[in-house]
DNA sequence: CTCGTTATTGAAAATTATTTTCATTATGAC
DNA sequence: GTCATAATGAAAATAATTTTCAATAACGAG
């Protein structure tokens, strides 16, 4: 249903709101548009530099907010530090992440949820625009070592 | 089903774990106890330290992480840098958080989760041993207002 | 196309949550 | 009580993200 906009859409509706068409946002833009996952804002560097080879991490940051905060994409948390990021479409794809070896997983699926959220919209009265599951397991292979990984913090 | 641990009970284990049962650490696990949502670090630590005047942030940031490890509770996380950590029962209440003013909201019903879980433990073979649902929308009080709060990172 | 305004940029410094280091302290076995 | 050592606190270190600010580039006017 909520289908992604292409870059050159991301680009011109940013530019009717009265931004400047830069290369650096459309090296970052493209970039979230090809990926087919989340990527770090150090990933989206390396990968605009491509592109917009005088491109900062800063602006990187910067662009990554302006499209977060236009609903352009969508900020993913992990247990470190680090933030990702991914198209909208993206990140309504459930998450399954392996504690073992931490692999990360989309599952499709969106429509299981959809009575949670109806009954949850009915009982808080809060209007649900969007979602983020994250599941947390062992997979497969970890399973029969199911070693607690002293977590990244250490 | 999931029961929470109580104070004393998740003690008596660390101390059958081999850990030492200091002041500390019975402040740090009691605060957690007796939060009824989440908590930040420097929230834990305040209320910490009515209880074991001397504890200092380090030593909360290291009893959490213990508490983390052996899973009395979960870590939460947020849009800005800092994270929460809760009980277990309580993490497992999904969240409701309103894009408009930021309140978070904990709701039951982890029951409409199963069938999914199933099915996705069929599908890929983990072993799902937890998760975390982020519902966000806007609160009644926001619907009339949407406005797009610049996001604290500004 | 050229010019000027000004949004945008990059580099470096600043900030902030979290972690590490290490000398000191307090827990628990005897 | 005494002792070995796990655990602690303070300060320094780290790492992701933001801010500052002078330099640059986008784009509308001419």
């Amino acid at each position: 249903m909520t289908k992604t906009k292409s870059s050159r859409q991301i680009l011109s509706d940013l530019k009717s709101a009265g931004y400047r068409l830069t290369q650096s946002r459309a090296a970052v833009v493209r970039v979230i548009d090809e990926a087919n996952g989340w990527l770090r804002p150090e990933q989206v560097h390396a990968q605009a530099k491509k592109h917009c080879p005088s491109i900062g991490l800063v602006t990187v940051y910067r662009t990554l907010a302006l499209l977060v905060e236009h609903g352009y994409i969508r900020r993913i948390h992990f247990d470190d530090k680090c933030h990702g990021y991914a198209r909208v479409e993206l990140s309504h794809g459930h998450h399954l992440v392996c504690r073992g070896c931490s692999q990360t997983v989309e599952i499709a699926g969106t429509e299981d949820l959809k009575p949670l959220m109806k009954q949850v919209q009915k009982e808080t009265g809060f209007v649900i625009e969007d979602h983020l599951l994250e599941l947390v397991g062992l997979c497969r292979e970890c399973q029969p070592n199911p070693t607690r990984p002293r977590s990244r913090h250490g």
